[in-house]
DNA sequence: TTTACATATTGACAATTTCCGAAATGTATG
DNA sequence: CATACATTTCGGAAATTGTCAATATGTAAA
C-alpha cells in the first residue's frame, strides 16, 4: 500500500470532509437506515448513500458528491453502487497505513 | 496536546513543507554543520538555520520563511532564534500525537 | 554608528481550491 | 418508452494558496 501523502492532506484539510470521515465511523449511530429501498438485501458493509451524508453535512449535493469523490480518490473511502444509489464507506486500510506512515516516515 | 487536524494537513499537503519535515529527521546527514558561526557554542537540539533549509529546497528565502512559519504554526516544528540565525527543528511530539490522533480519532 | 547579513513581512499576481446551480448520466418504475 | 430520482459532471465566481521581489527588522561586527 502506498501513501500519496498530499493527495491525503488536501482531502482531510477540509471540515466537512473531515467530519464525513468521522460520522462513518458509526454509520448507525449517524445515519438513518440504510438500503431499505433495495429490492434485493445487500451487506452494505456500514457504507452509507450519498443523500443520507448530505442531509448531515448540509451541503449542495453536488458539492458533498465532490467531497466524497475526493475523499475516495485519496484511498480513504471506498464506494459501491446498488441501484440508484452509491454507498461510500471508510476505507479503514488506508487509515491504518496513514497512521503509520506517519509514525515511521514522517 | 491538541490537534488542530486542519492546520495541520494544510501544512502537509505541499511538497517541499513535507520534504522539509523529512529532511529535519537528519538534520547532520542533510545540511552541513549547524552553528559554526556562533561566538559561544551552544545546543541547537538538531535545529538548521533557515538559509541551510533554503538552499536543499531551491526556493527564495521569502517562500521558505514562510514554509517554516506555516509549519511552525501547525505545531509541527520549533524555533530557536541565536544570534542572527533561527534554528528550526522537528516538534516529535505533536508527530506522535498525530499519529495517535489518526489511529484513534479519524 | 555604519555596514552587512539572516530572517521576516508585505504586496502582487498566477494557480488552485471551494462551492454552487445547471446540466448530464445512470437506473428503476409506471 | 417516459418519468422520476440518485448521483455525477460541468462551468464559473469567490476565496485561498504558491511564489516571488522588494522592503523591513533584528543582530553582530567593523
Amino acid at each position: 500500500m502506498d501513501i500519496d501523502m498530499i493527495e491525503i492532506s488536501k482531502a482531510l484539510s477540509n471540515e466537512t470532509r473531515l467530519n464525513i470521515l468521522k460520522w462513518l465511523k458509526d454509520p448507525e449511530g449517524n445515519f438513518p437506515p440504510q438500503g431499505g429501498c433495495l429490492s434485493e438485501p445487500v451487506d452494505l458493509k456500514g457504507g452509507v448513500c450519498v443523500s443520507s451524508i448530505q442531509a448531515k453535512a448540509n451541503l449542495s449535493p453536488s458539492t458533498v458528491s465532490n467531497y466524497l469523490d475526493t475523499l475516495q480518490r485519496a484511498g480513504l473511502l471506498l464506494s459501491e453502487r446498488h441501484g440508484k444509489w452509491t454507498y461510500y464507506r471508510r476505507n479503514e486500510k488506508t487509515l491504518e497505513c496513514l497512521a503509520e506512515y506517519i509514525k515511521t516516515e514522517l
